[in-house]
Order: C-alpha cells, then sequence, then structure tokens
DNA sequence: AGCATTTGACCTGC
DNA sequence: GCAGGTCAAATGCT
C-alpha cells in the first residue's frame, strides 16, 4: 500500500501543490470581489463565476491525483491478496475454503472527502449501482450503499451512501465518498437556473424517470441505475467550464432548503453541508 | 441471455 | 466483540 516510488509521489505532490495554490489564489481574487464589488474591472478580471470554477477545478484535479495515487496503492493491495492462503501463509478463517468466495475481502475506504446532502430523493446527476445494504444499529431503516457504474471500466472510485432521515422519512440523507474520476457518468444534466428550485432538479423530470415512478419515498430499492444517455443539455451550454465532475458541486451551492433539520442529527461522519455558498463542499485528506 | 438488485457472508476498524 | 462496509452468489427483471 505504501510501495509507491518516491518519484511518483514527488510529482504527485507537486502536482496537487500547484493545483492548491492556484485555487487559493483564486479564492483570494474572489474574496476581493466580495470586498469590493464595485472595484476597478477590467476585461481581464475574472467574475465571481469564473473564479468559483477555477476553484473548484483545483481542487477535483487535486482530488483526482490523490485518488489515483491511492488506487495505485489499492492494486498493490489487490494484488497480494489475490494469492492463495498457501502462498502468502495465511490460514483461512472460513471453514470451506471455496477460494472463489472473497465476499468482504476489501480495503475499506477512510472516510476522506465525504460530502453530505439531504434531498426527497436518493437520485441524483450520477448513475449508481447498488451494492448492498445494512440495517443500522439504532436506526429504523436501512442504509443503501452505491457504487459509481463506471467503477469497473474505469476504475471510478465514487460510492454513496443513502439512508432515510428518521425524523423527516421523506427525505434522504446521501453521503458522498470520493470523487468521480469517471467521464460520461452524469445522468441528464439540467440548468440550474434562478428560478429553479432544488428539488426540480432533485426530483426526476418526466423525460428521465420512469411511468411508474412513485415510489421514491416508500421502497426501500427505488430505481437506481438508469441509463439515459441524454446528450442534449451539453455542459458547455451551462458554462465554459469543461470539467462535468464540477458541476454537482456548482449544483449544491443552490442547496439550503432541505437544511433544516441538519442539527437534529448526529452523523457518524465528518461533514459539512451546504448552507449557502462554501460549506457544502468538505474536503479531507 | 444479460444485466441489475438482493441478501447473507465475511472482513476491517474501533 | 461489535457495527458497519464490501463482496459475490442467488435471484429477479427486461
Amino acid at each position: 500500500m505504501s510501495a509507491l516510488c518516491p518519484e511518483h509521489v514527488s510529482a504527485n505532490k507537486e502536482s496537487i501543490i500547484r493545483e492548491l495554490v492556484e485555487g487559493k489564489e483564486c479564492a483570494s481574487q474572489l474574496k476581493l470581489l466580495f470586498q469590493n464589488p464595485s472595484g476597478p474591472h477590467d476585461t481581464t478580471t475574472p467574475s465571481a463565476q469564473q473564479l468559483v470554477a477555477k476553484i473548484l477545478r483545483s481542487f477535483a484535479q487535486s482530488i483526482s491525483v490523490l485518488t489515483s495515487s491511492e488506487a495505485d496503492g489499492e492494486i498493490l493491495a489487490i494484488s497480494c491478496n489475490d494469492r492463495s492462503p498457501e502462498e502468502s501463509g495465511e490460514s483461512s478463517k472460513r471453514s470451506p475454503p471455496s477460494a472463489k468466495d472473497r465476499r468482504g475481502c476489501y480495503n475499506r475506504r477512510k472516510a476522506a472527502d465525504t460530502r453530505t446532502k439531504i434531498s426527497q430523493t436518493m437520485e441524483d446527476e450520477y448513475e449508481w449501482r447498488k451494492y448492498g445494504q445494512k440495517e443500522i444499529l439504532n436506526s429504523k431503516f436501512p442504509r443503501s450503499y452505491f457504487r459509481c457504474t463506471r467503477k469497473h471500466d474505469q476504475g471510478c472510485k465514487a460510492v454513496k451512501q443513502v439512508q432515510r432521515i428518521e425524523e423527516n422519512p421523506e427525505m434522504f440523507l446521501t453521503i458522498y465518498i470520493g470523487v468521480h474520476t469517471c467521464k460520461d457518468n452524469l445522468k441528464a444534466p439540467e440548468m440550474v437556473t434562478d428560478s429553479g428550485h432544488w428539488e426540480s432538479y432533485l426530483a426526476p423530470t418526466e423525460s428521465n424517470k420512469p411511468p411508474d415512478d412513485d415510489q421514491k419515498a416508500s421502497s426501500s430499492t427505488p430505481t437506481v441505475k438508469q441509463e439515459y444517455p441524454k446528450e442534449d443539455t451539453p455542459l458547455s451550454e451551462i458554462t465554459d467550464n469543461s470539467d462535468p465532475n464540477l458541476w454537482p458541486d456548482l449544483k449544491d451551492f443552490e442547496l439550503s432548503e432541505p437544511l433544516k433539520m441538519l442539527d437534529k442529527l448526529d452523523f457518524g461522519v465528518d461533514q459539512s453541508v451546504g448552507f449557502g455558498t462554501d460549506h457544502y463542499l468538505h474536503l479531507e485528506y
């Protein structure tokens, strides 16, 4: 797991630092912009939106580098685990040897880079595959586990956990862990307009929801994987920003209403949520 | 038949 | 030892 070559680690570190420094500079510019909105502007001065996009891009790049480094380590771990018990000298605890059955054999990820979101649906702009569900102690509702549908073909490490909120069973608490390193996983990005209420994009639209989709609050396992390769709303229409991974975060800036009950919740993970502009995205390494 | 979901097994971290 | 997270066989659905 720690067998990365020093050159590789160093290059990654430099890259991360470069991205973060750039992000910090943009944040400083943004701060100045807020402090002095009517200050001197010329055509070369980036707008607040551009600065936000740059900052998020910096974070995304840094995360991408970090996660790819982790992935390297994981490959090593897997290759070690793939050795048979005889080869590794490990005596299996399981009674039936069935070397094929590797259920539960995994590297538990750290709770790094987590974000939480509360919404009326467990769906979002990404495609997810459910891989597990667990009853949680002292919780009425089970927790569902989802991974990115691109996990296998693109090695995307993004996962999310969804659980109904006891105090408000119509609402879902979603914990996103990791960031999407995949491409083309965005379902059907929709422009969030000024008039657009947050529910309008959290809820499935007529065009992308199945006809009988009214079970979102009643079924414990609503439709998760829905392949609607809708490409008629290119991200470039939304902004000049090119990184699709950024937009969930930008859209989350719009979130504020569903979070009133948050102080009643006791999350088990380090988290922060979207009160306004700068609390939703929480990164932790 | 192929793919997605369910569910029990089993591993990790505390 | 326990709770939670992940895996993969079994099952269901299209």
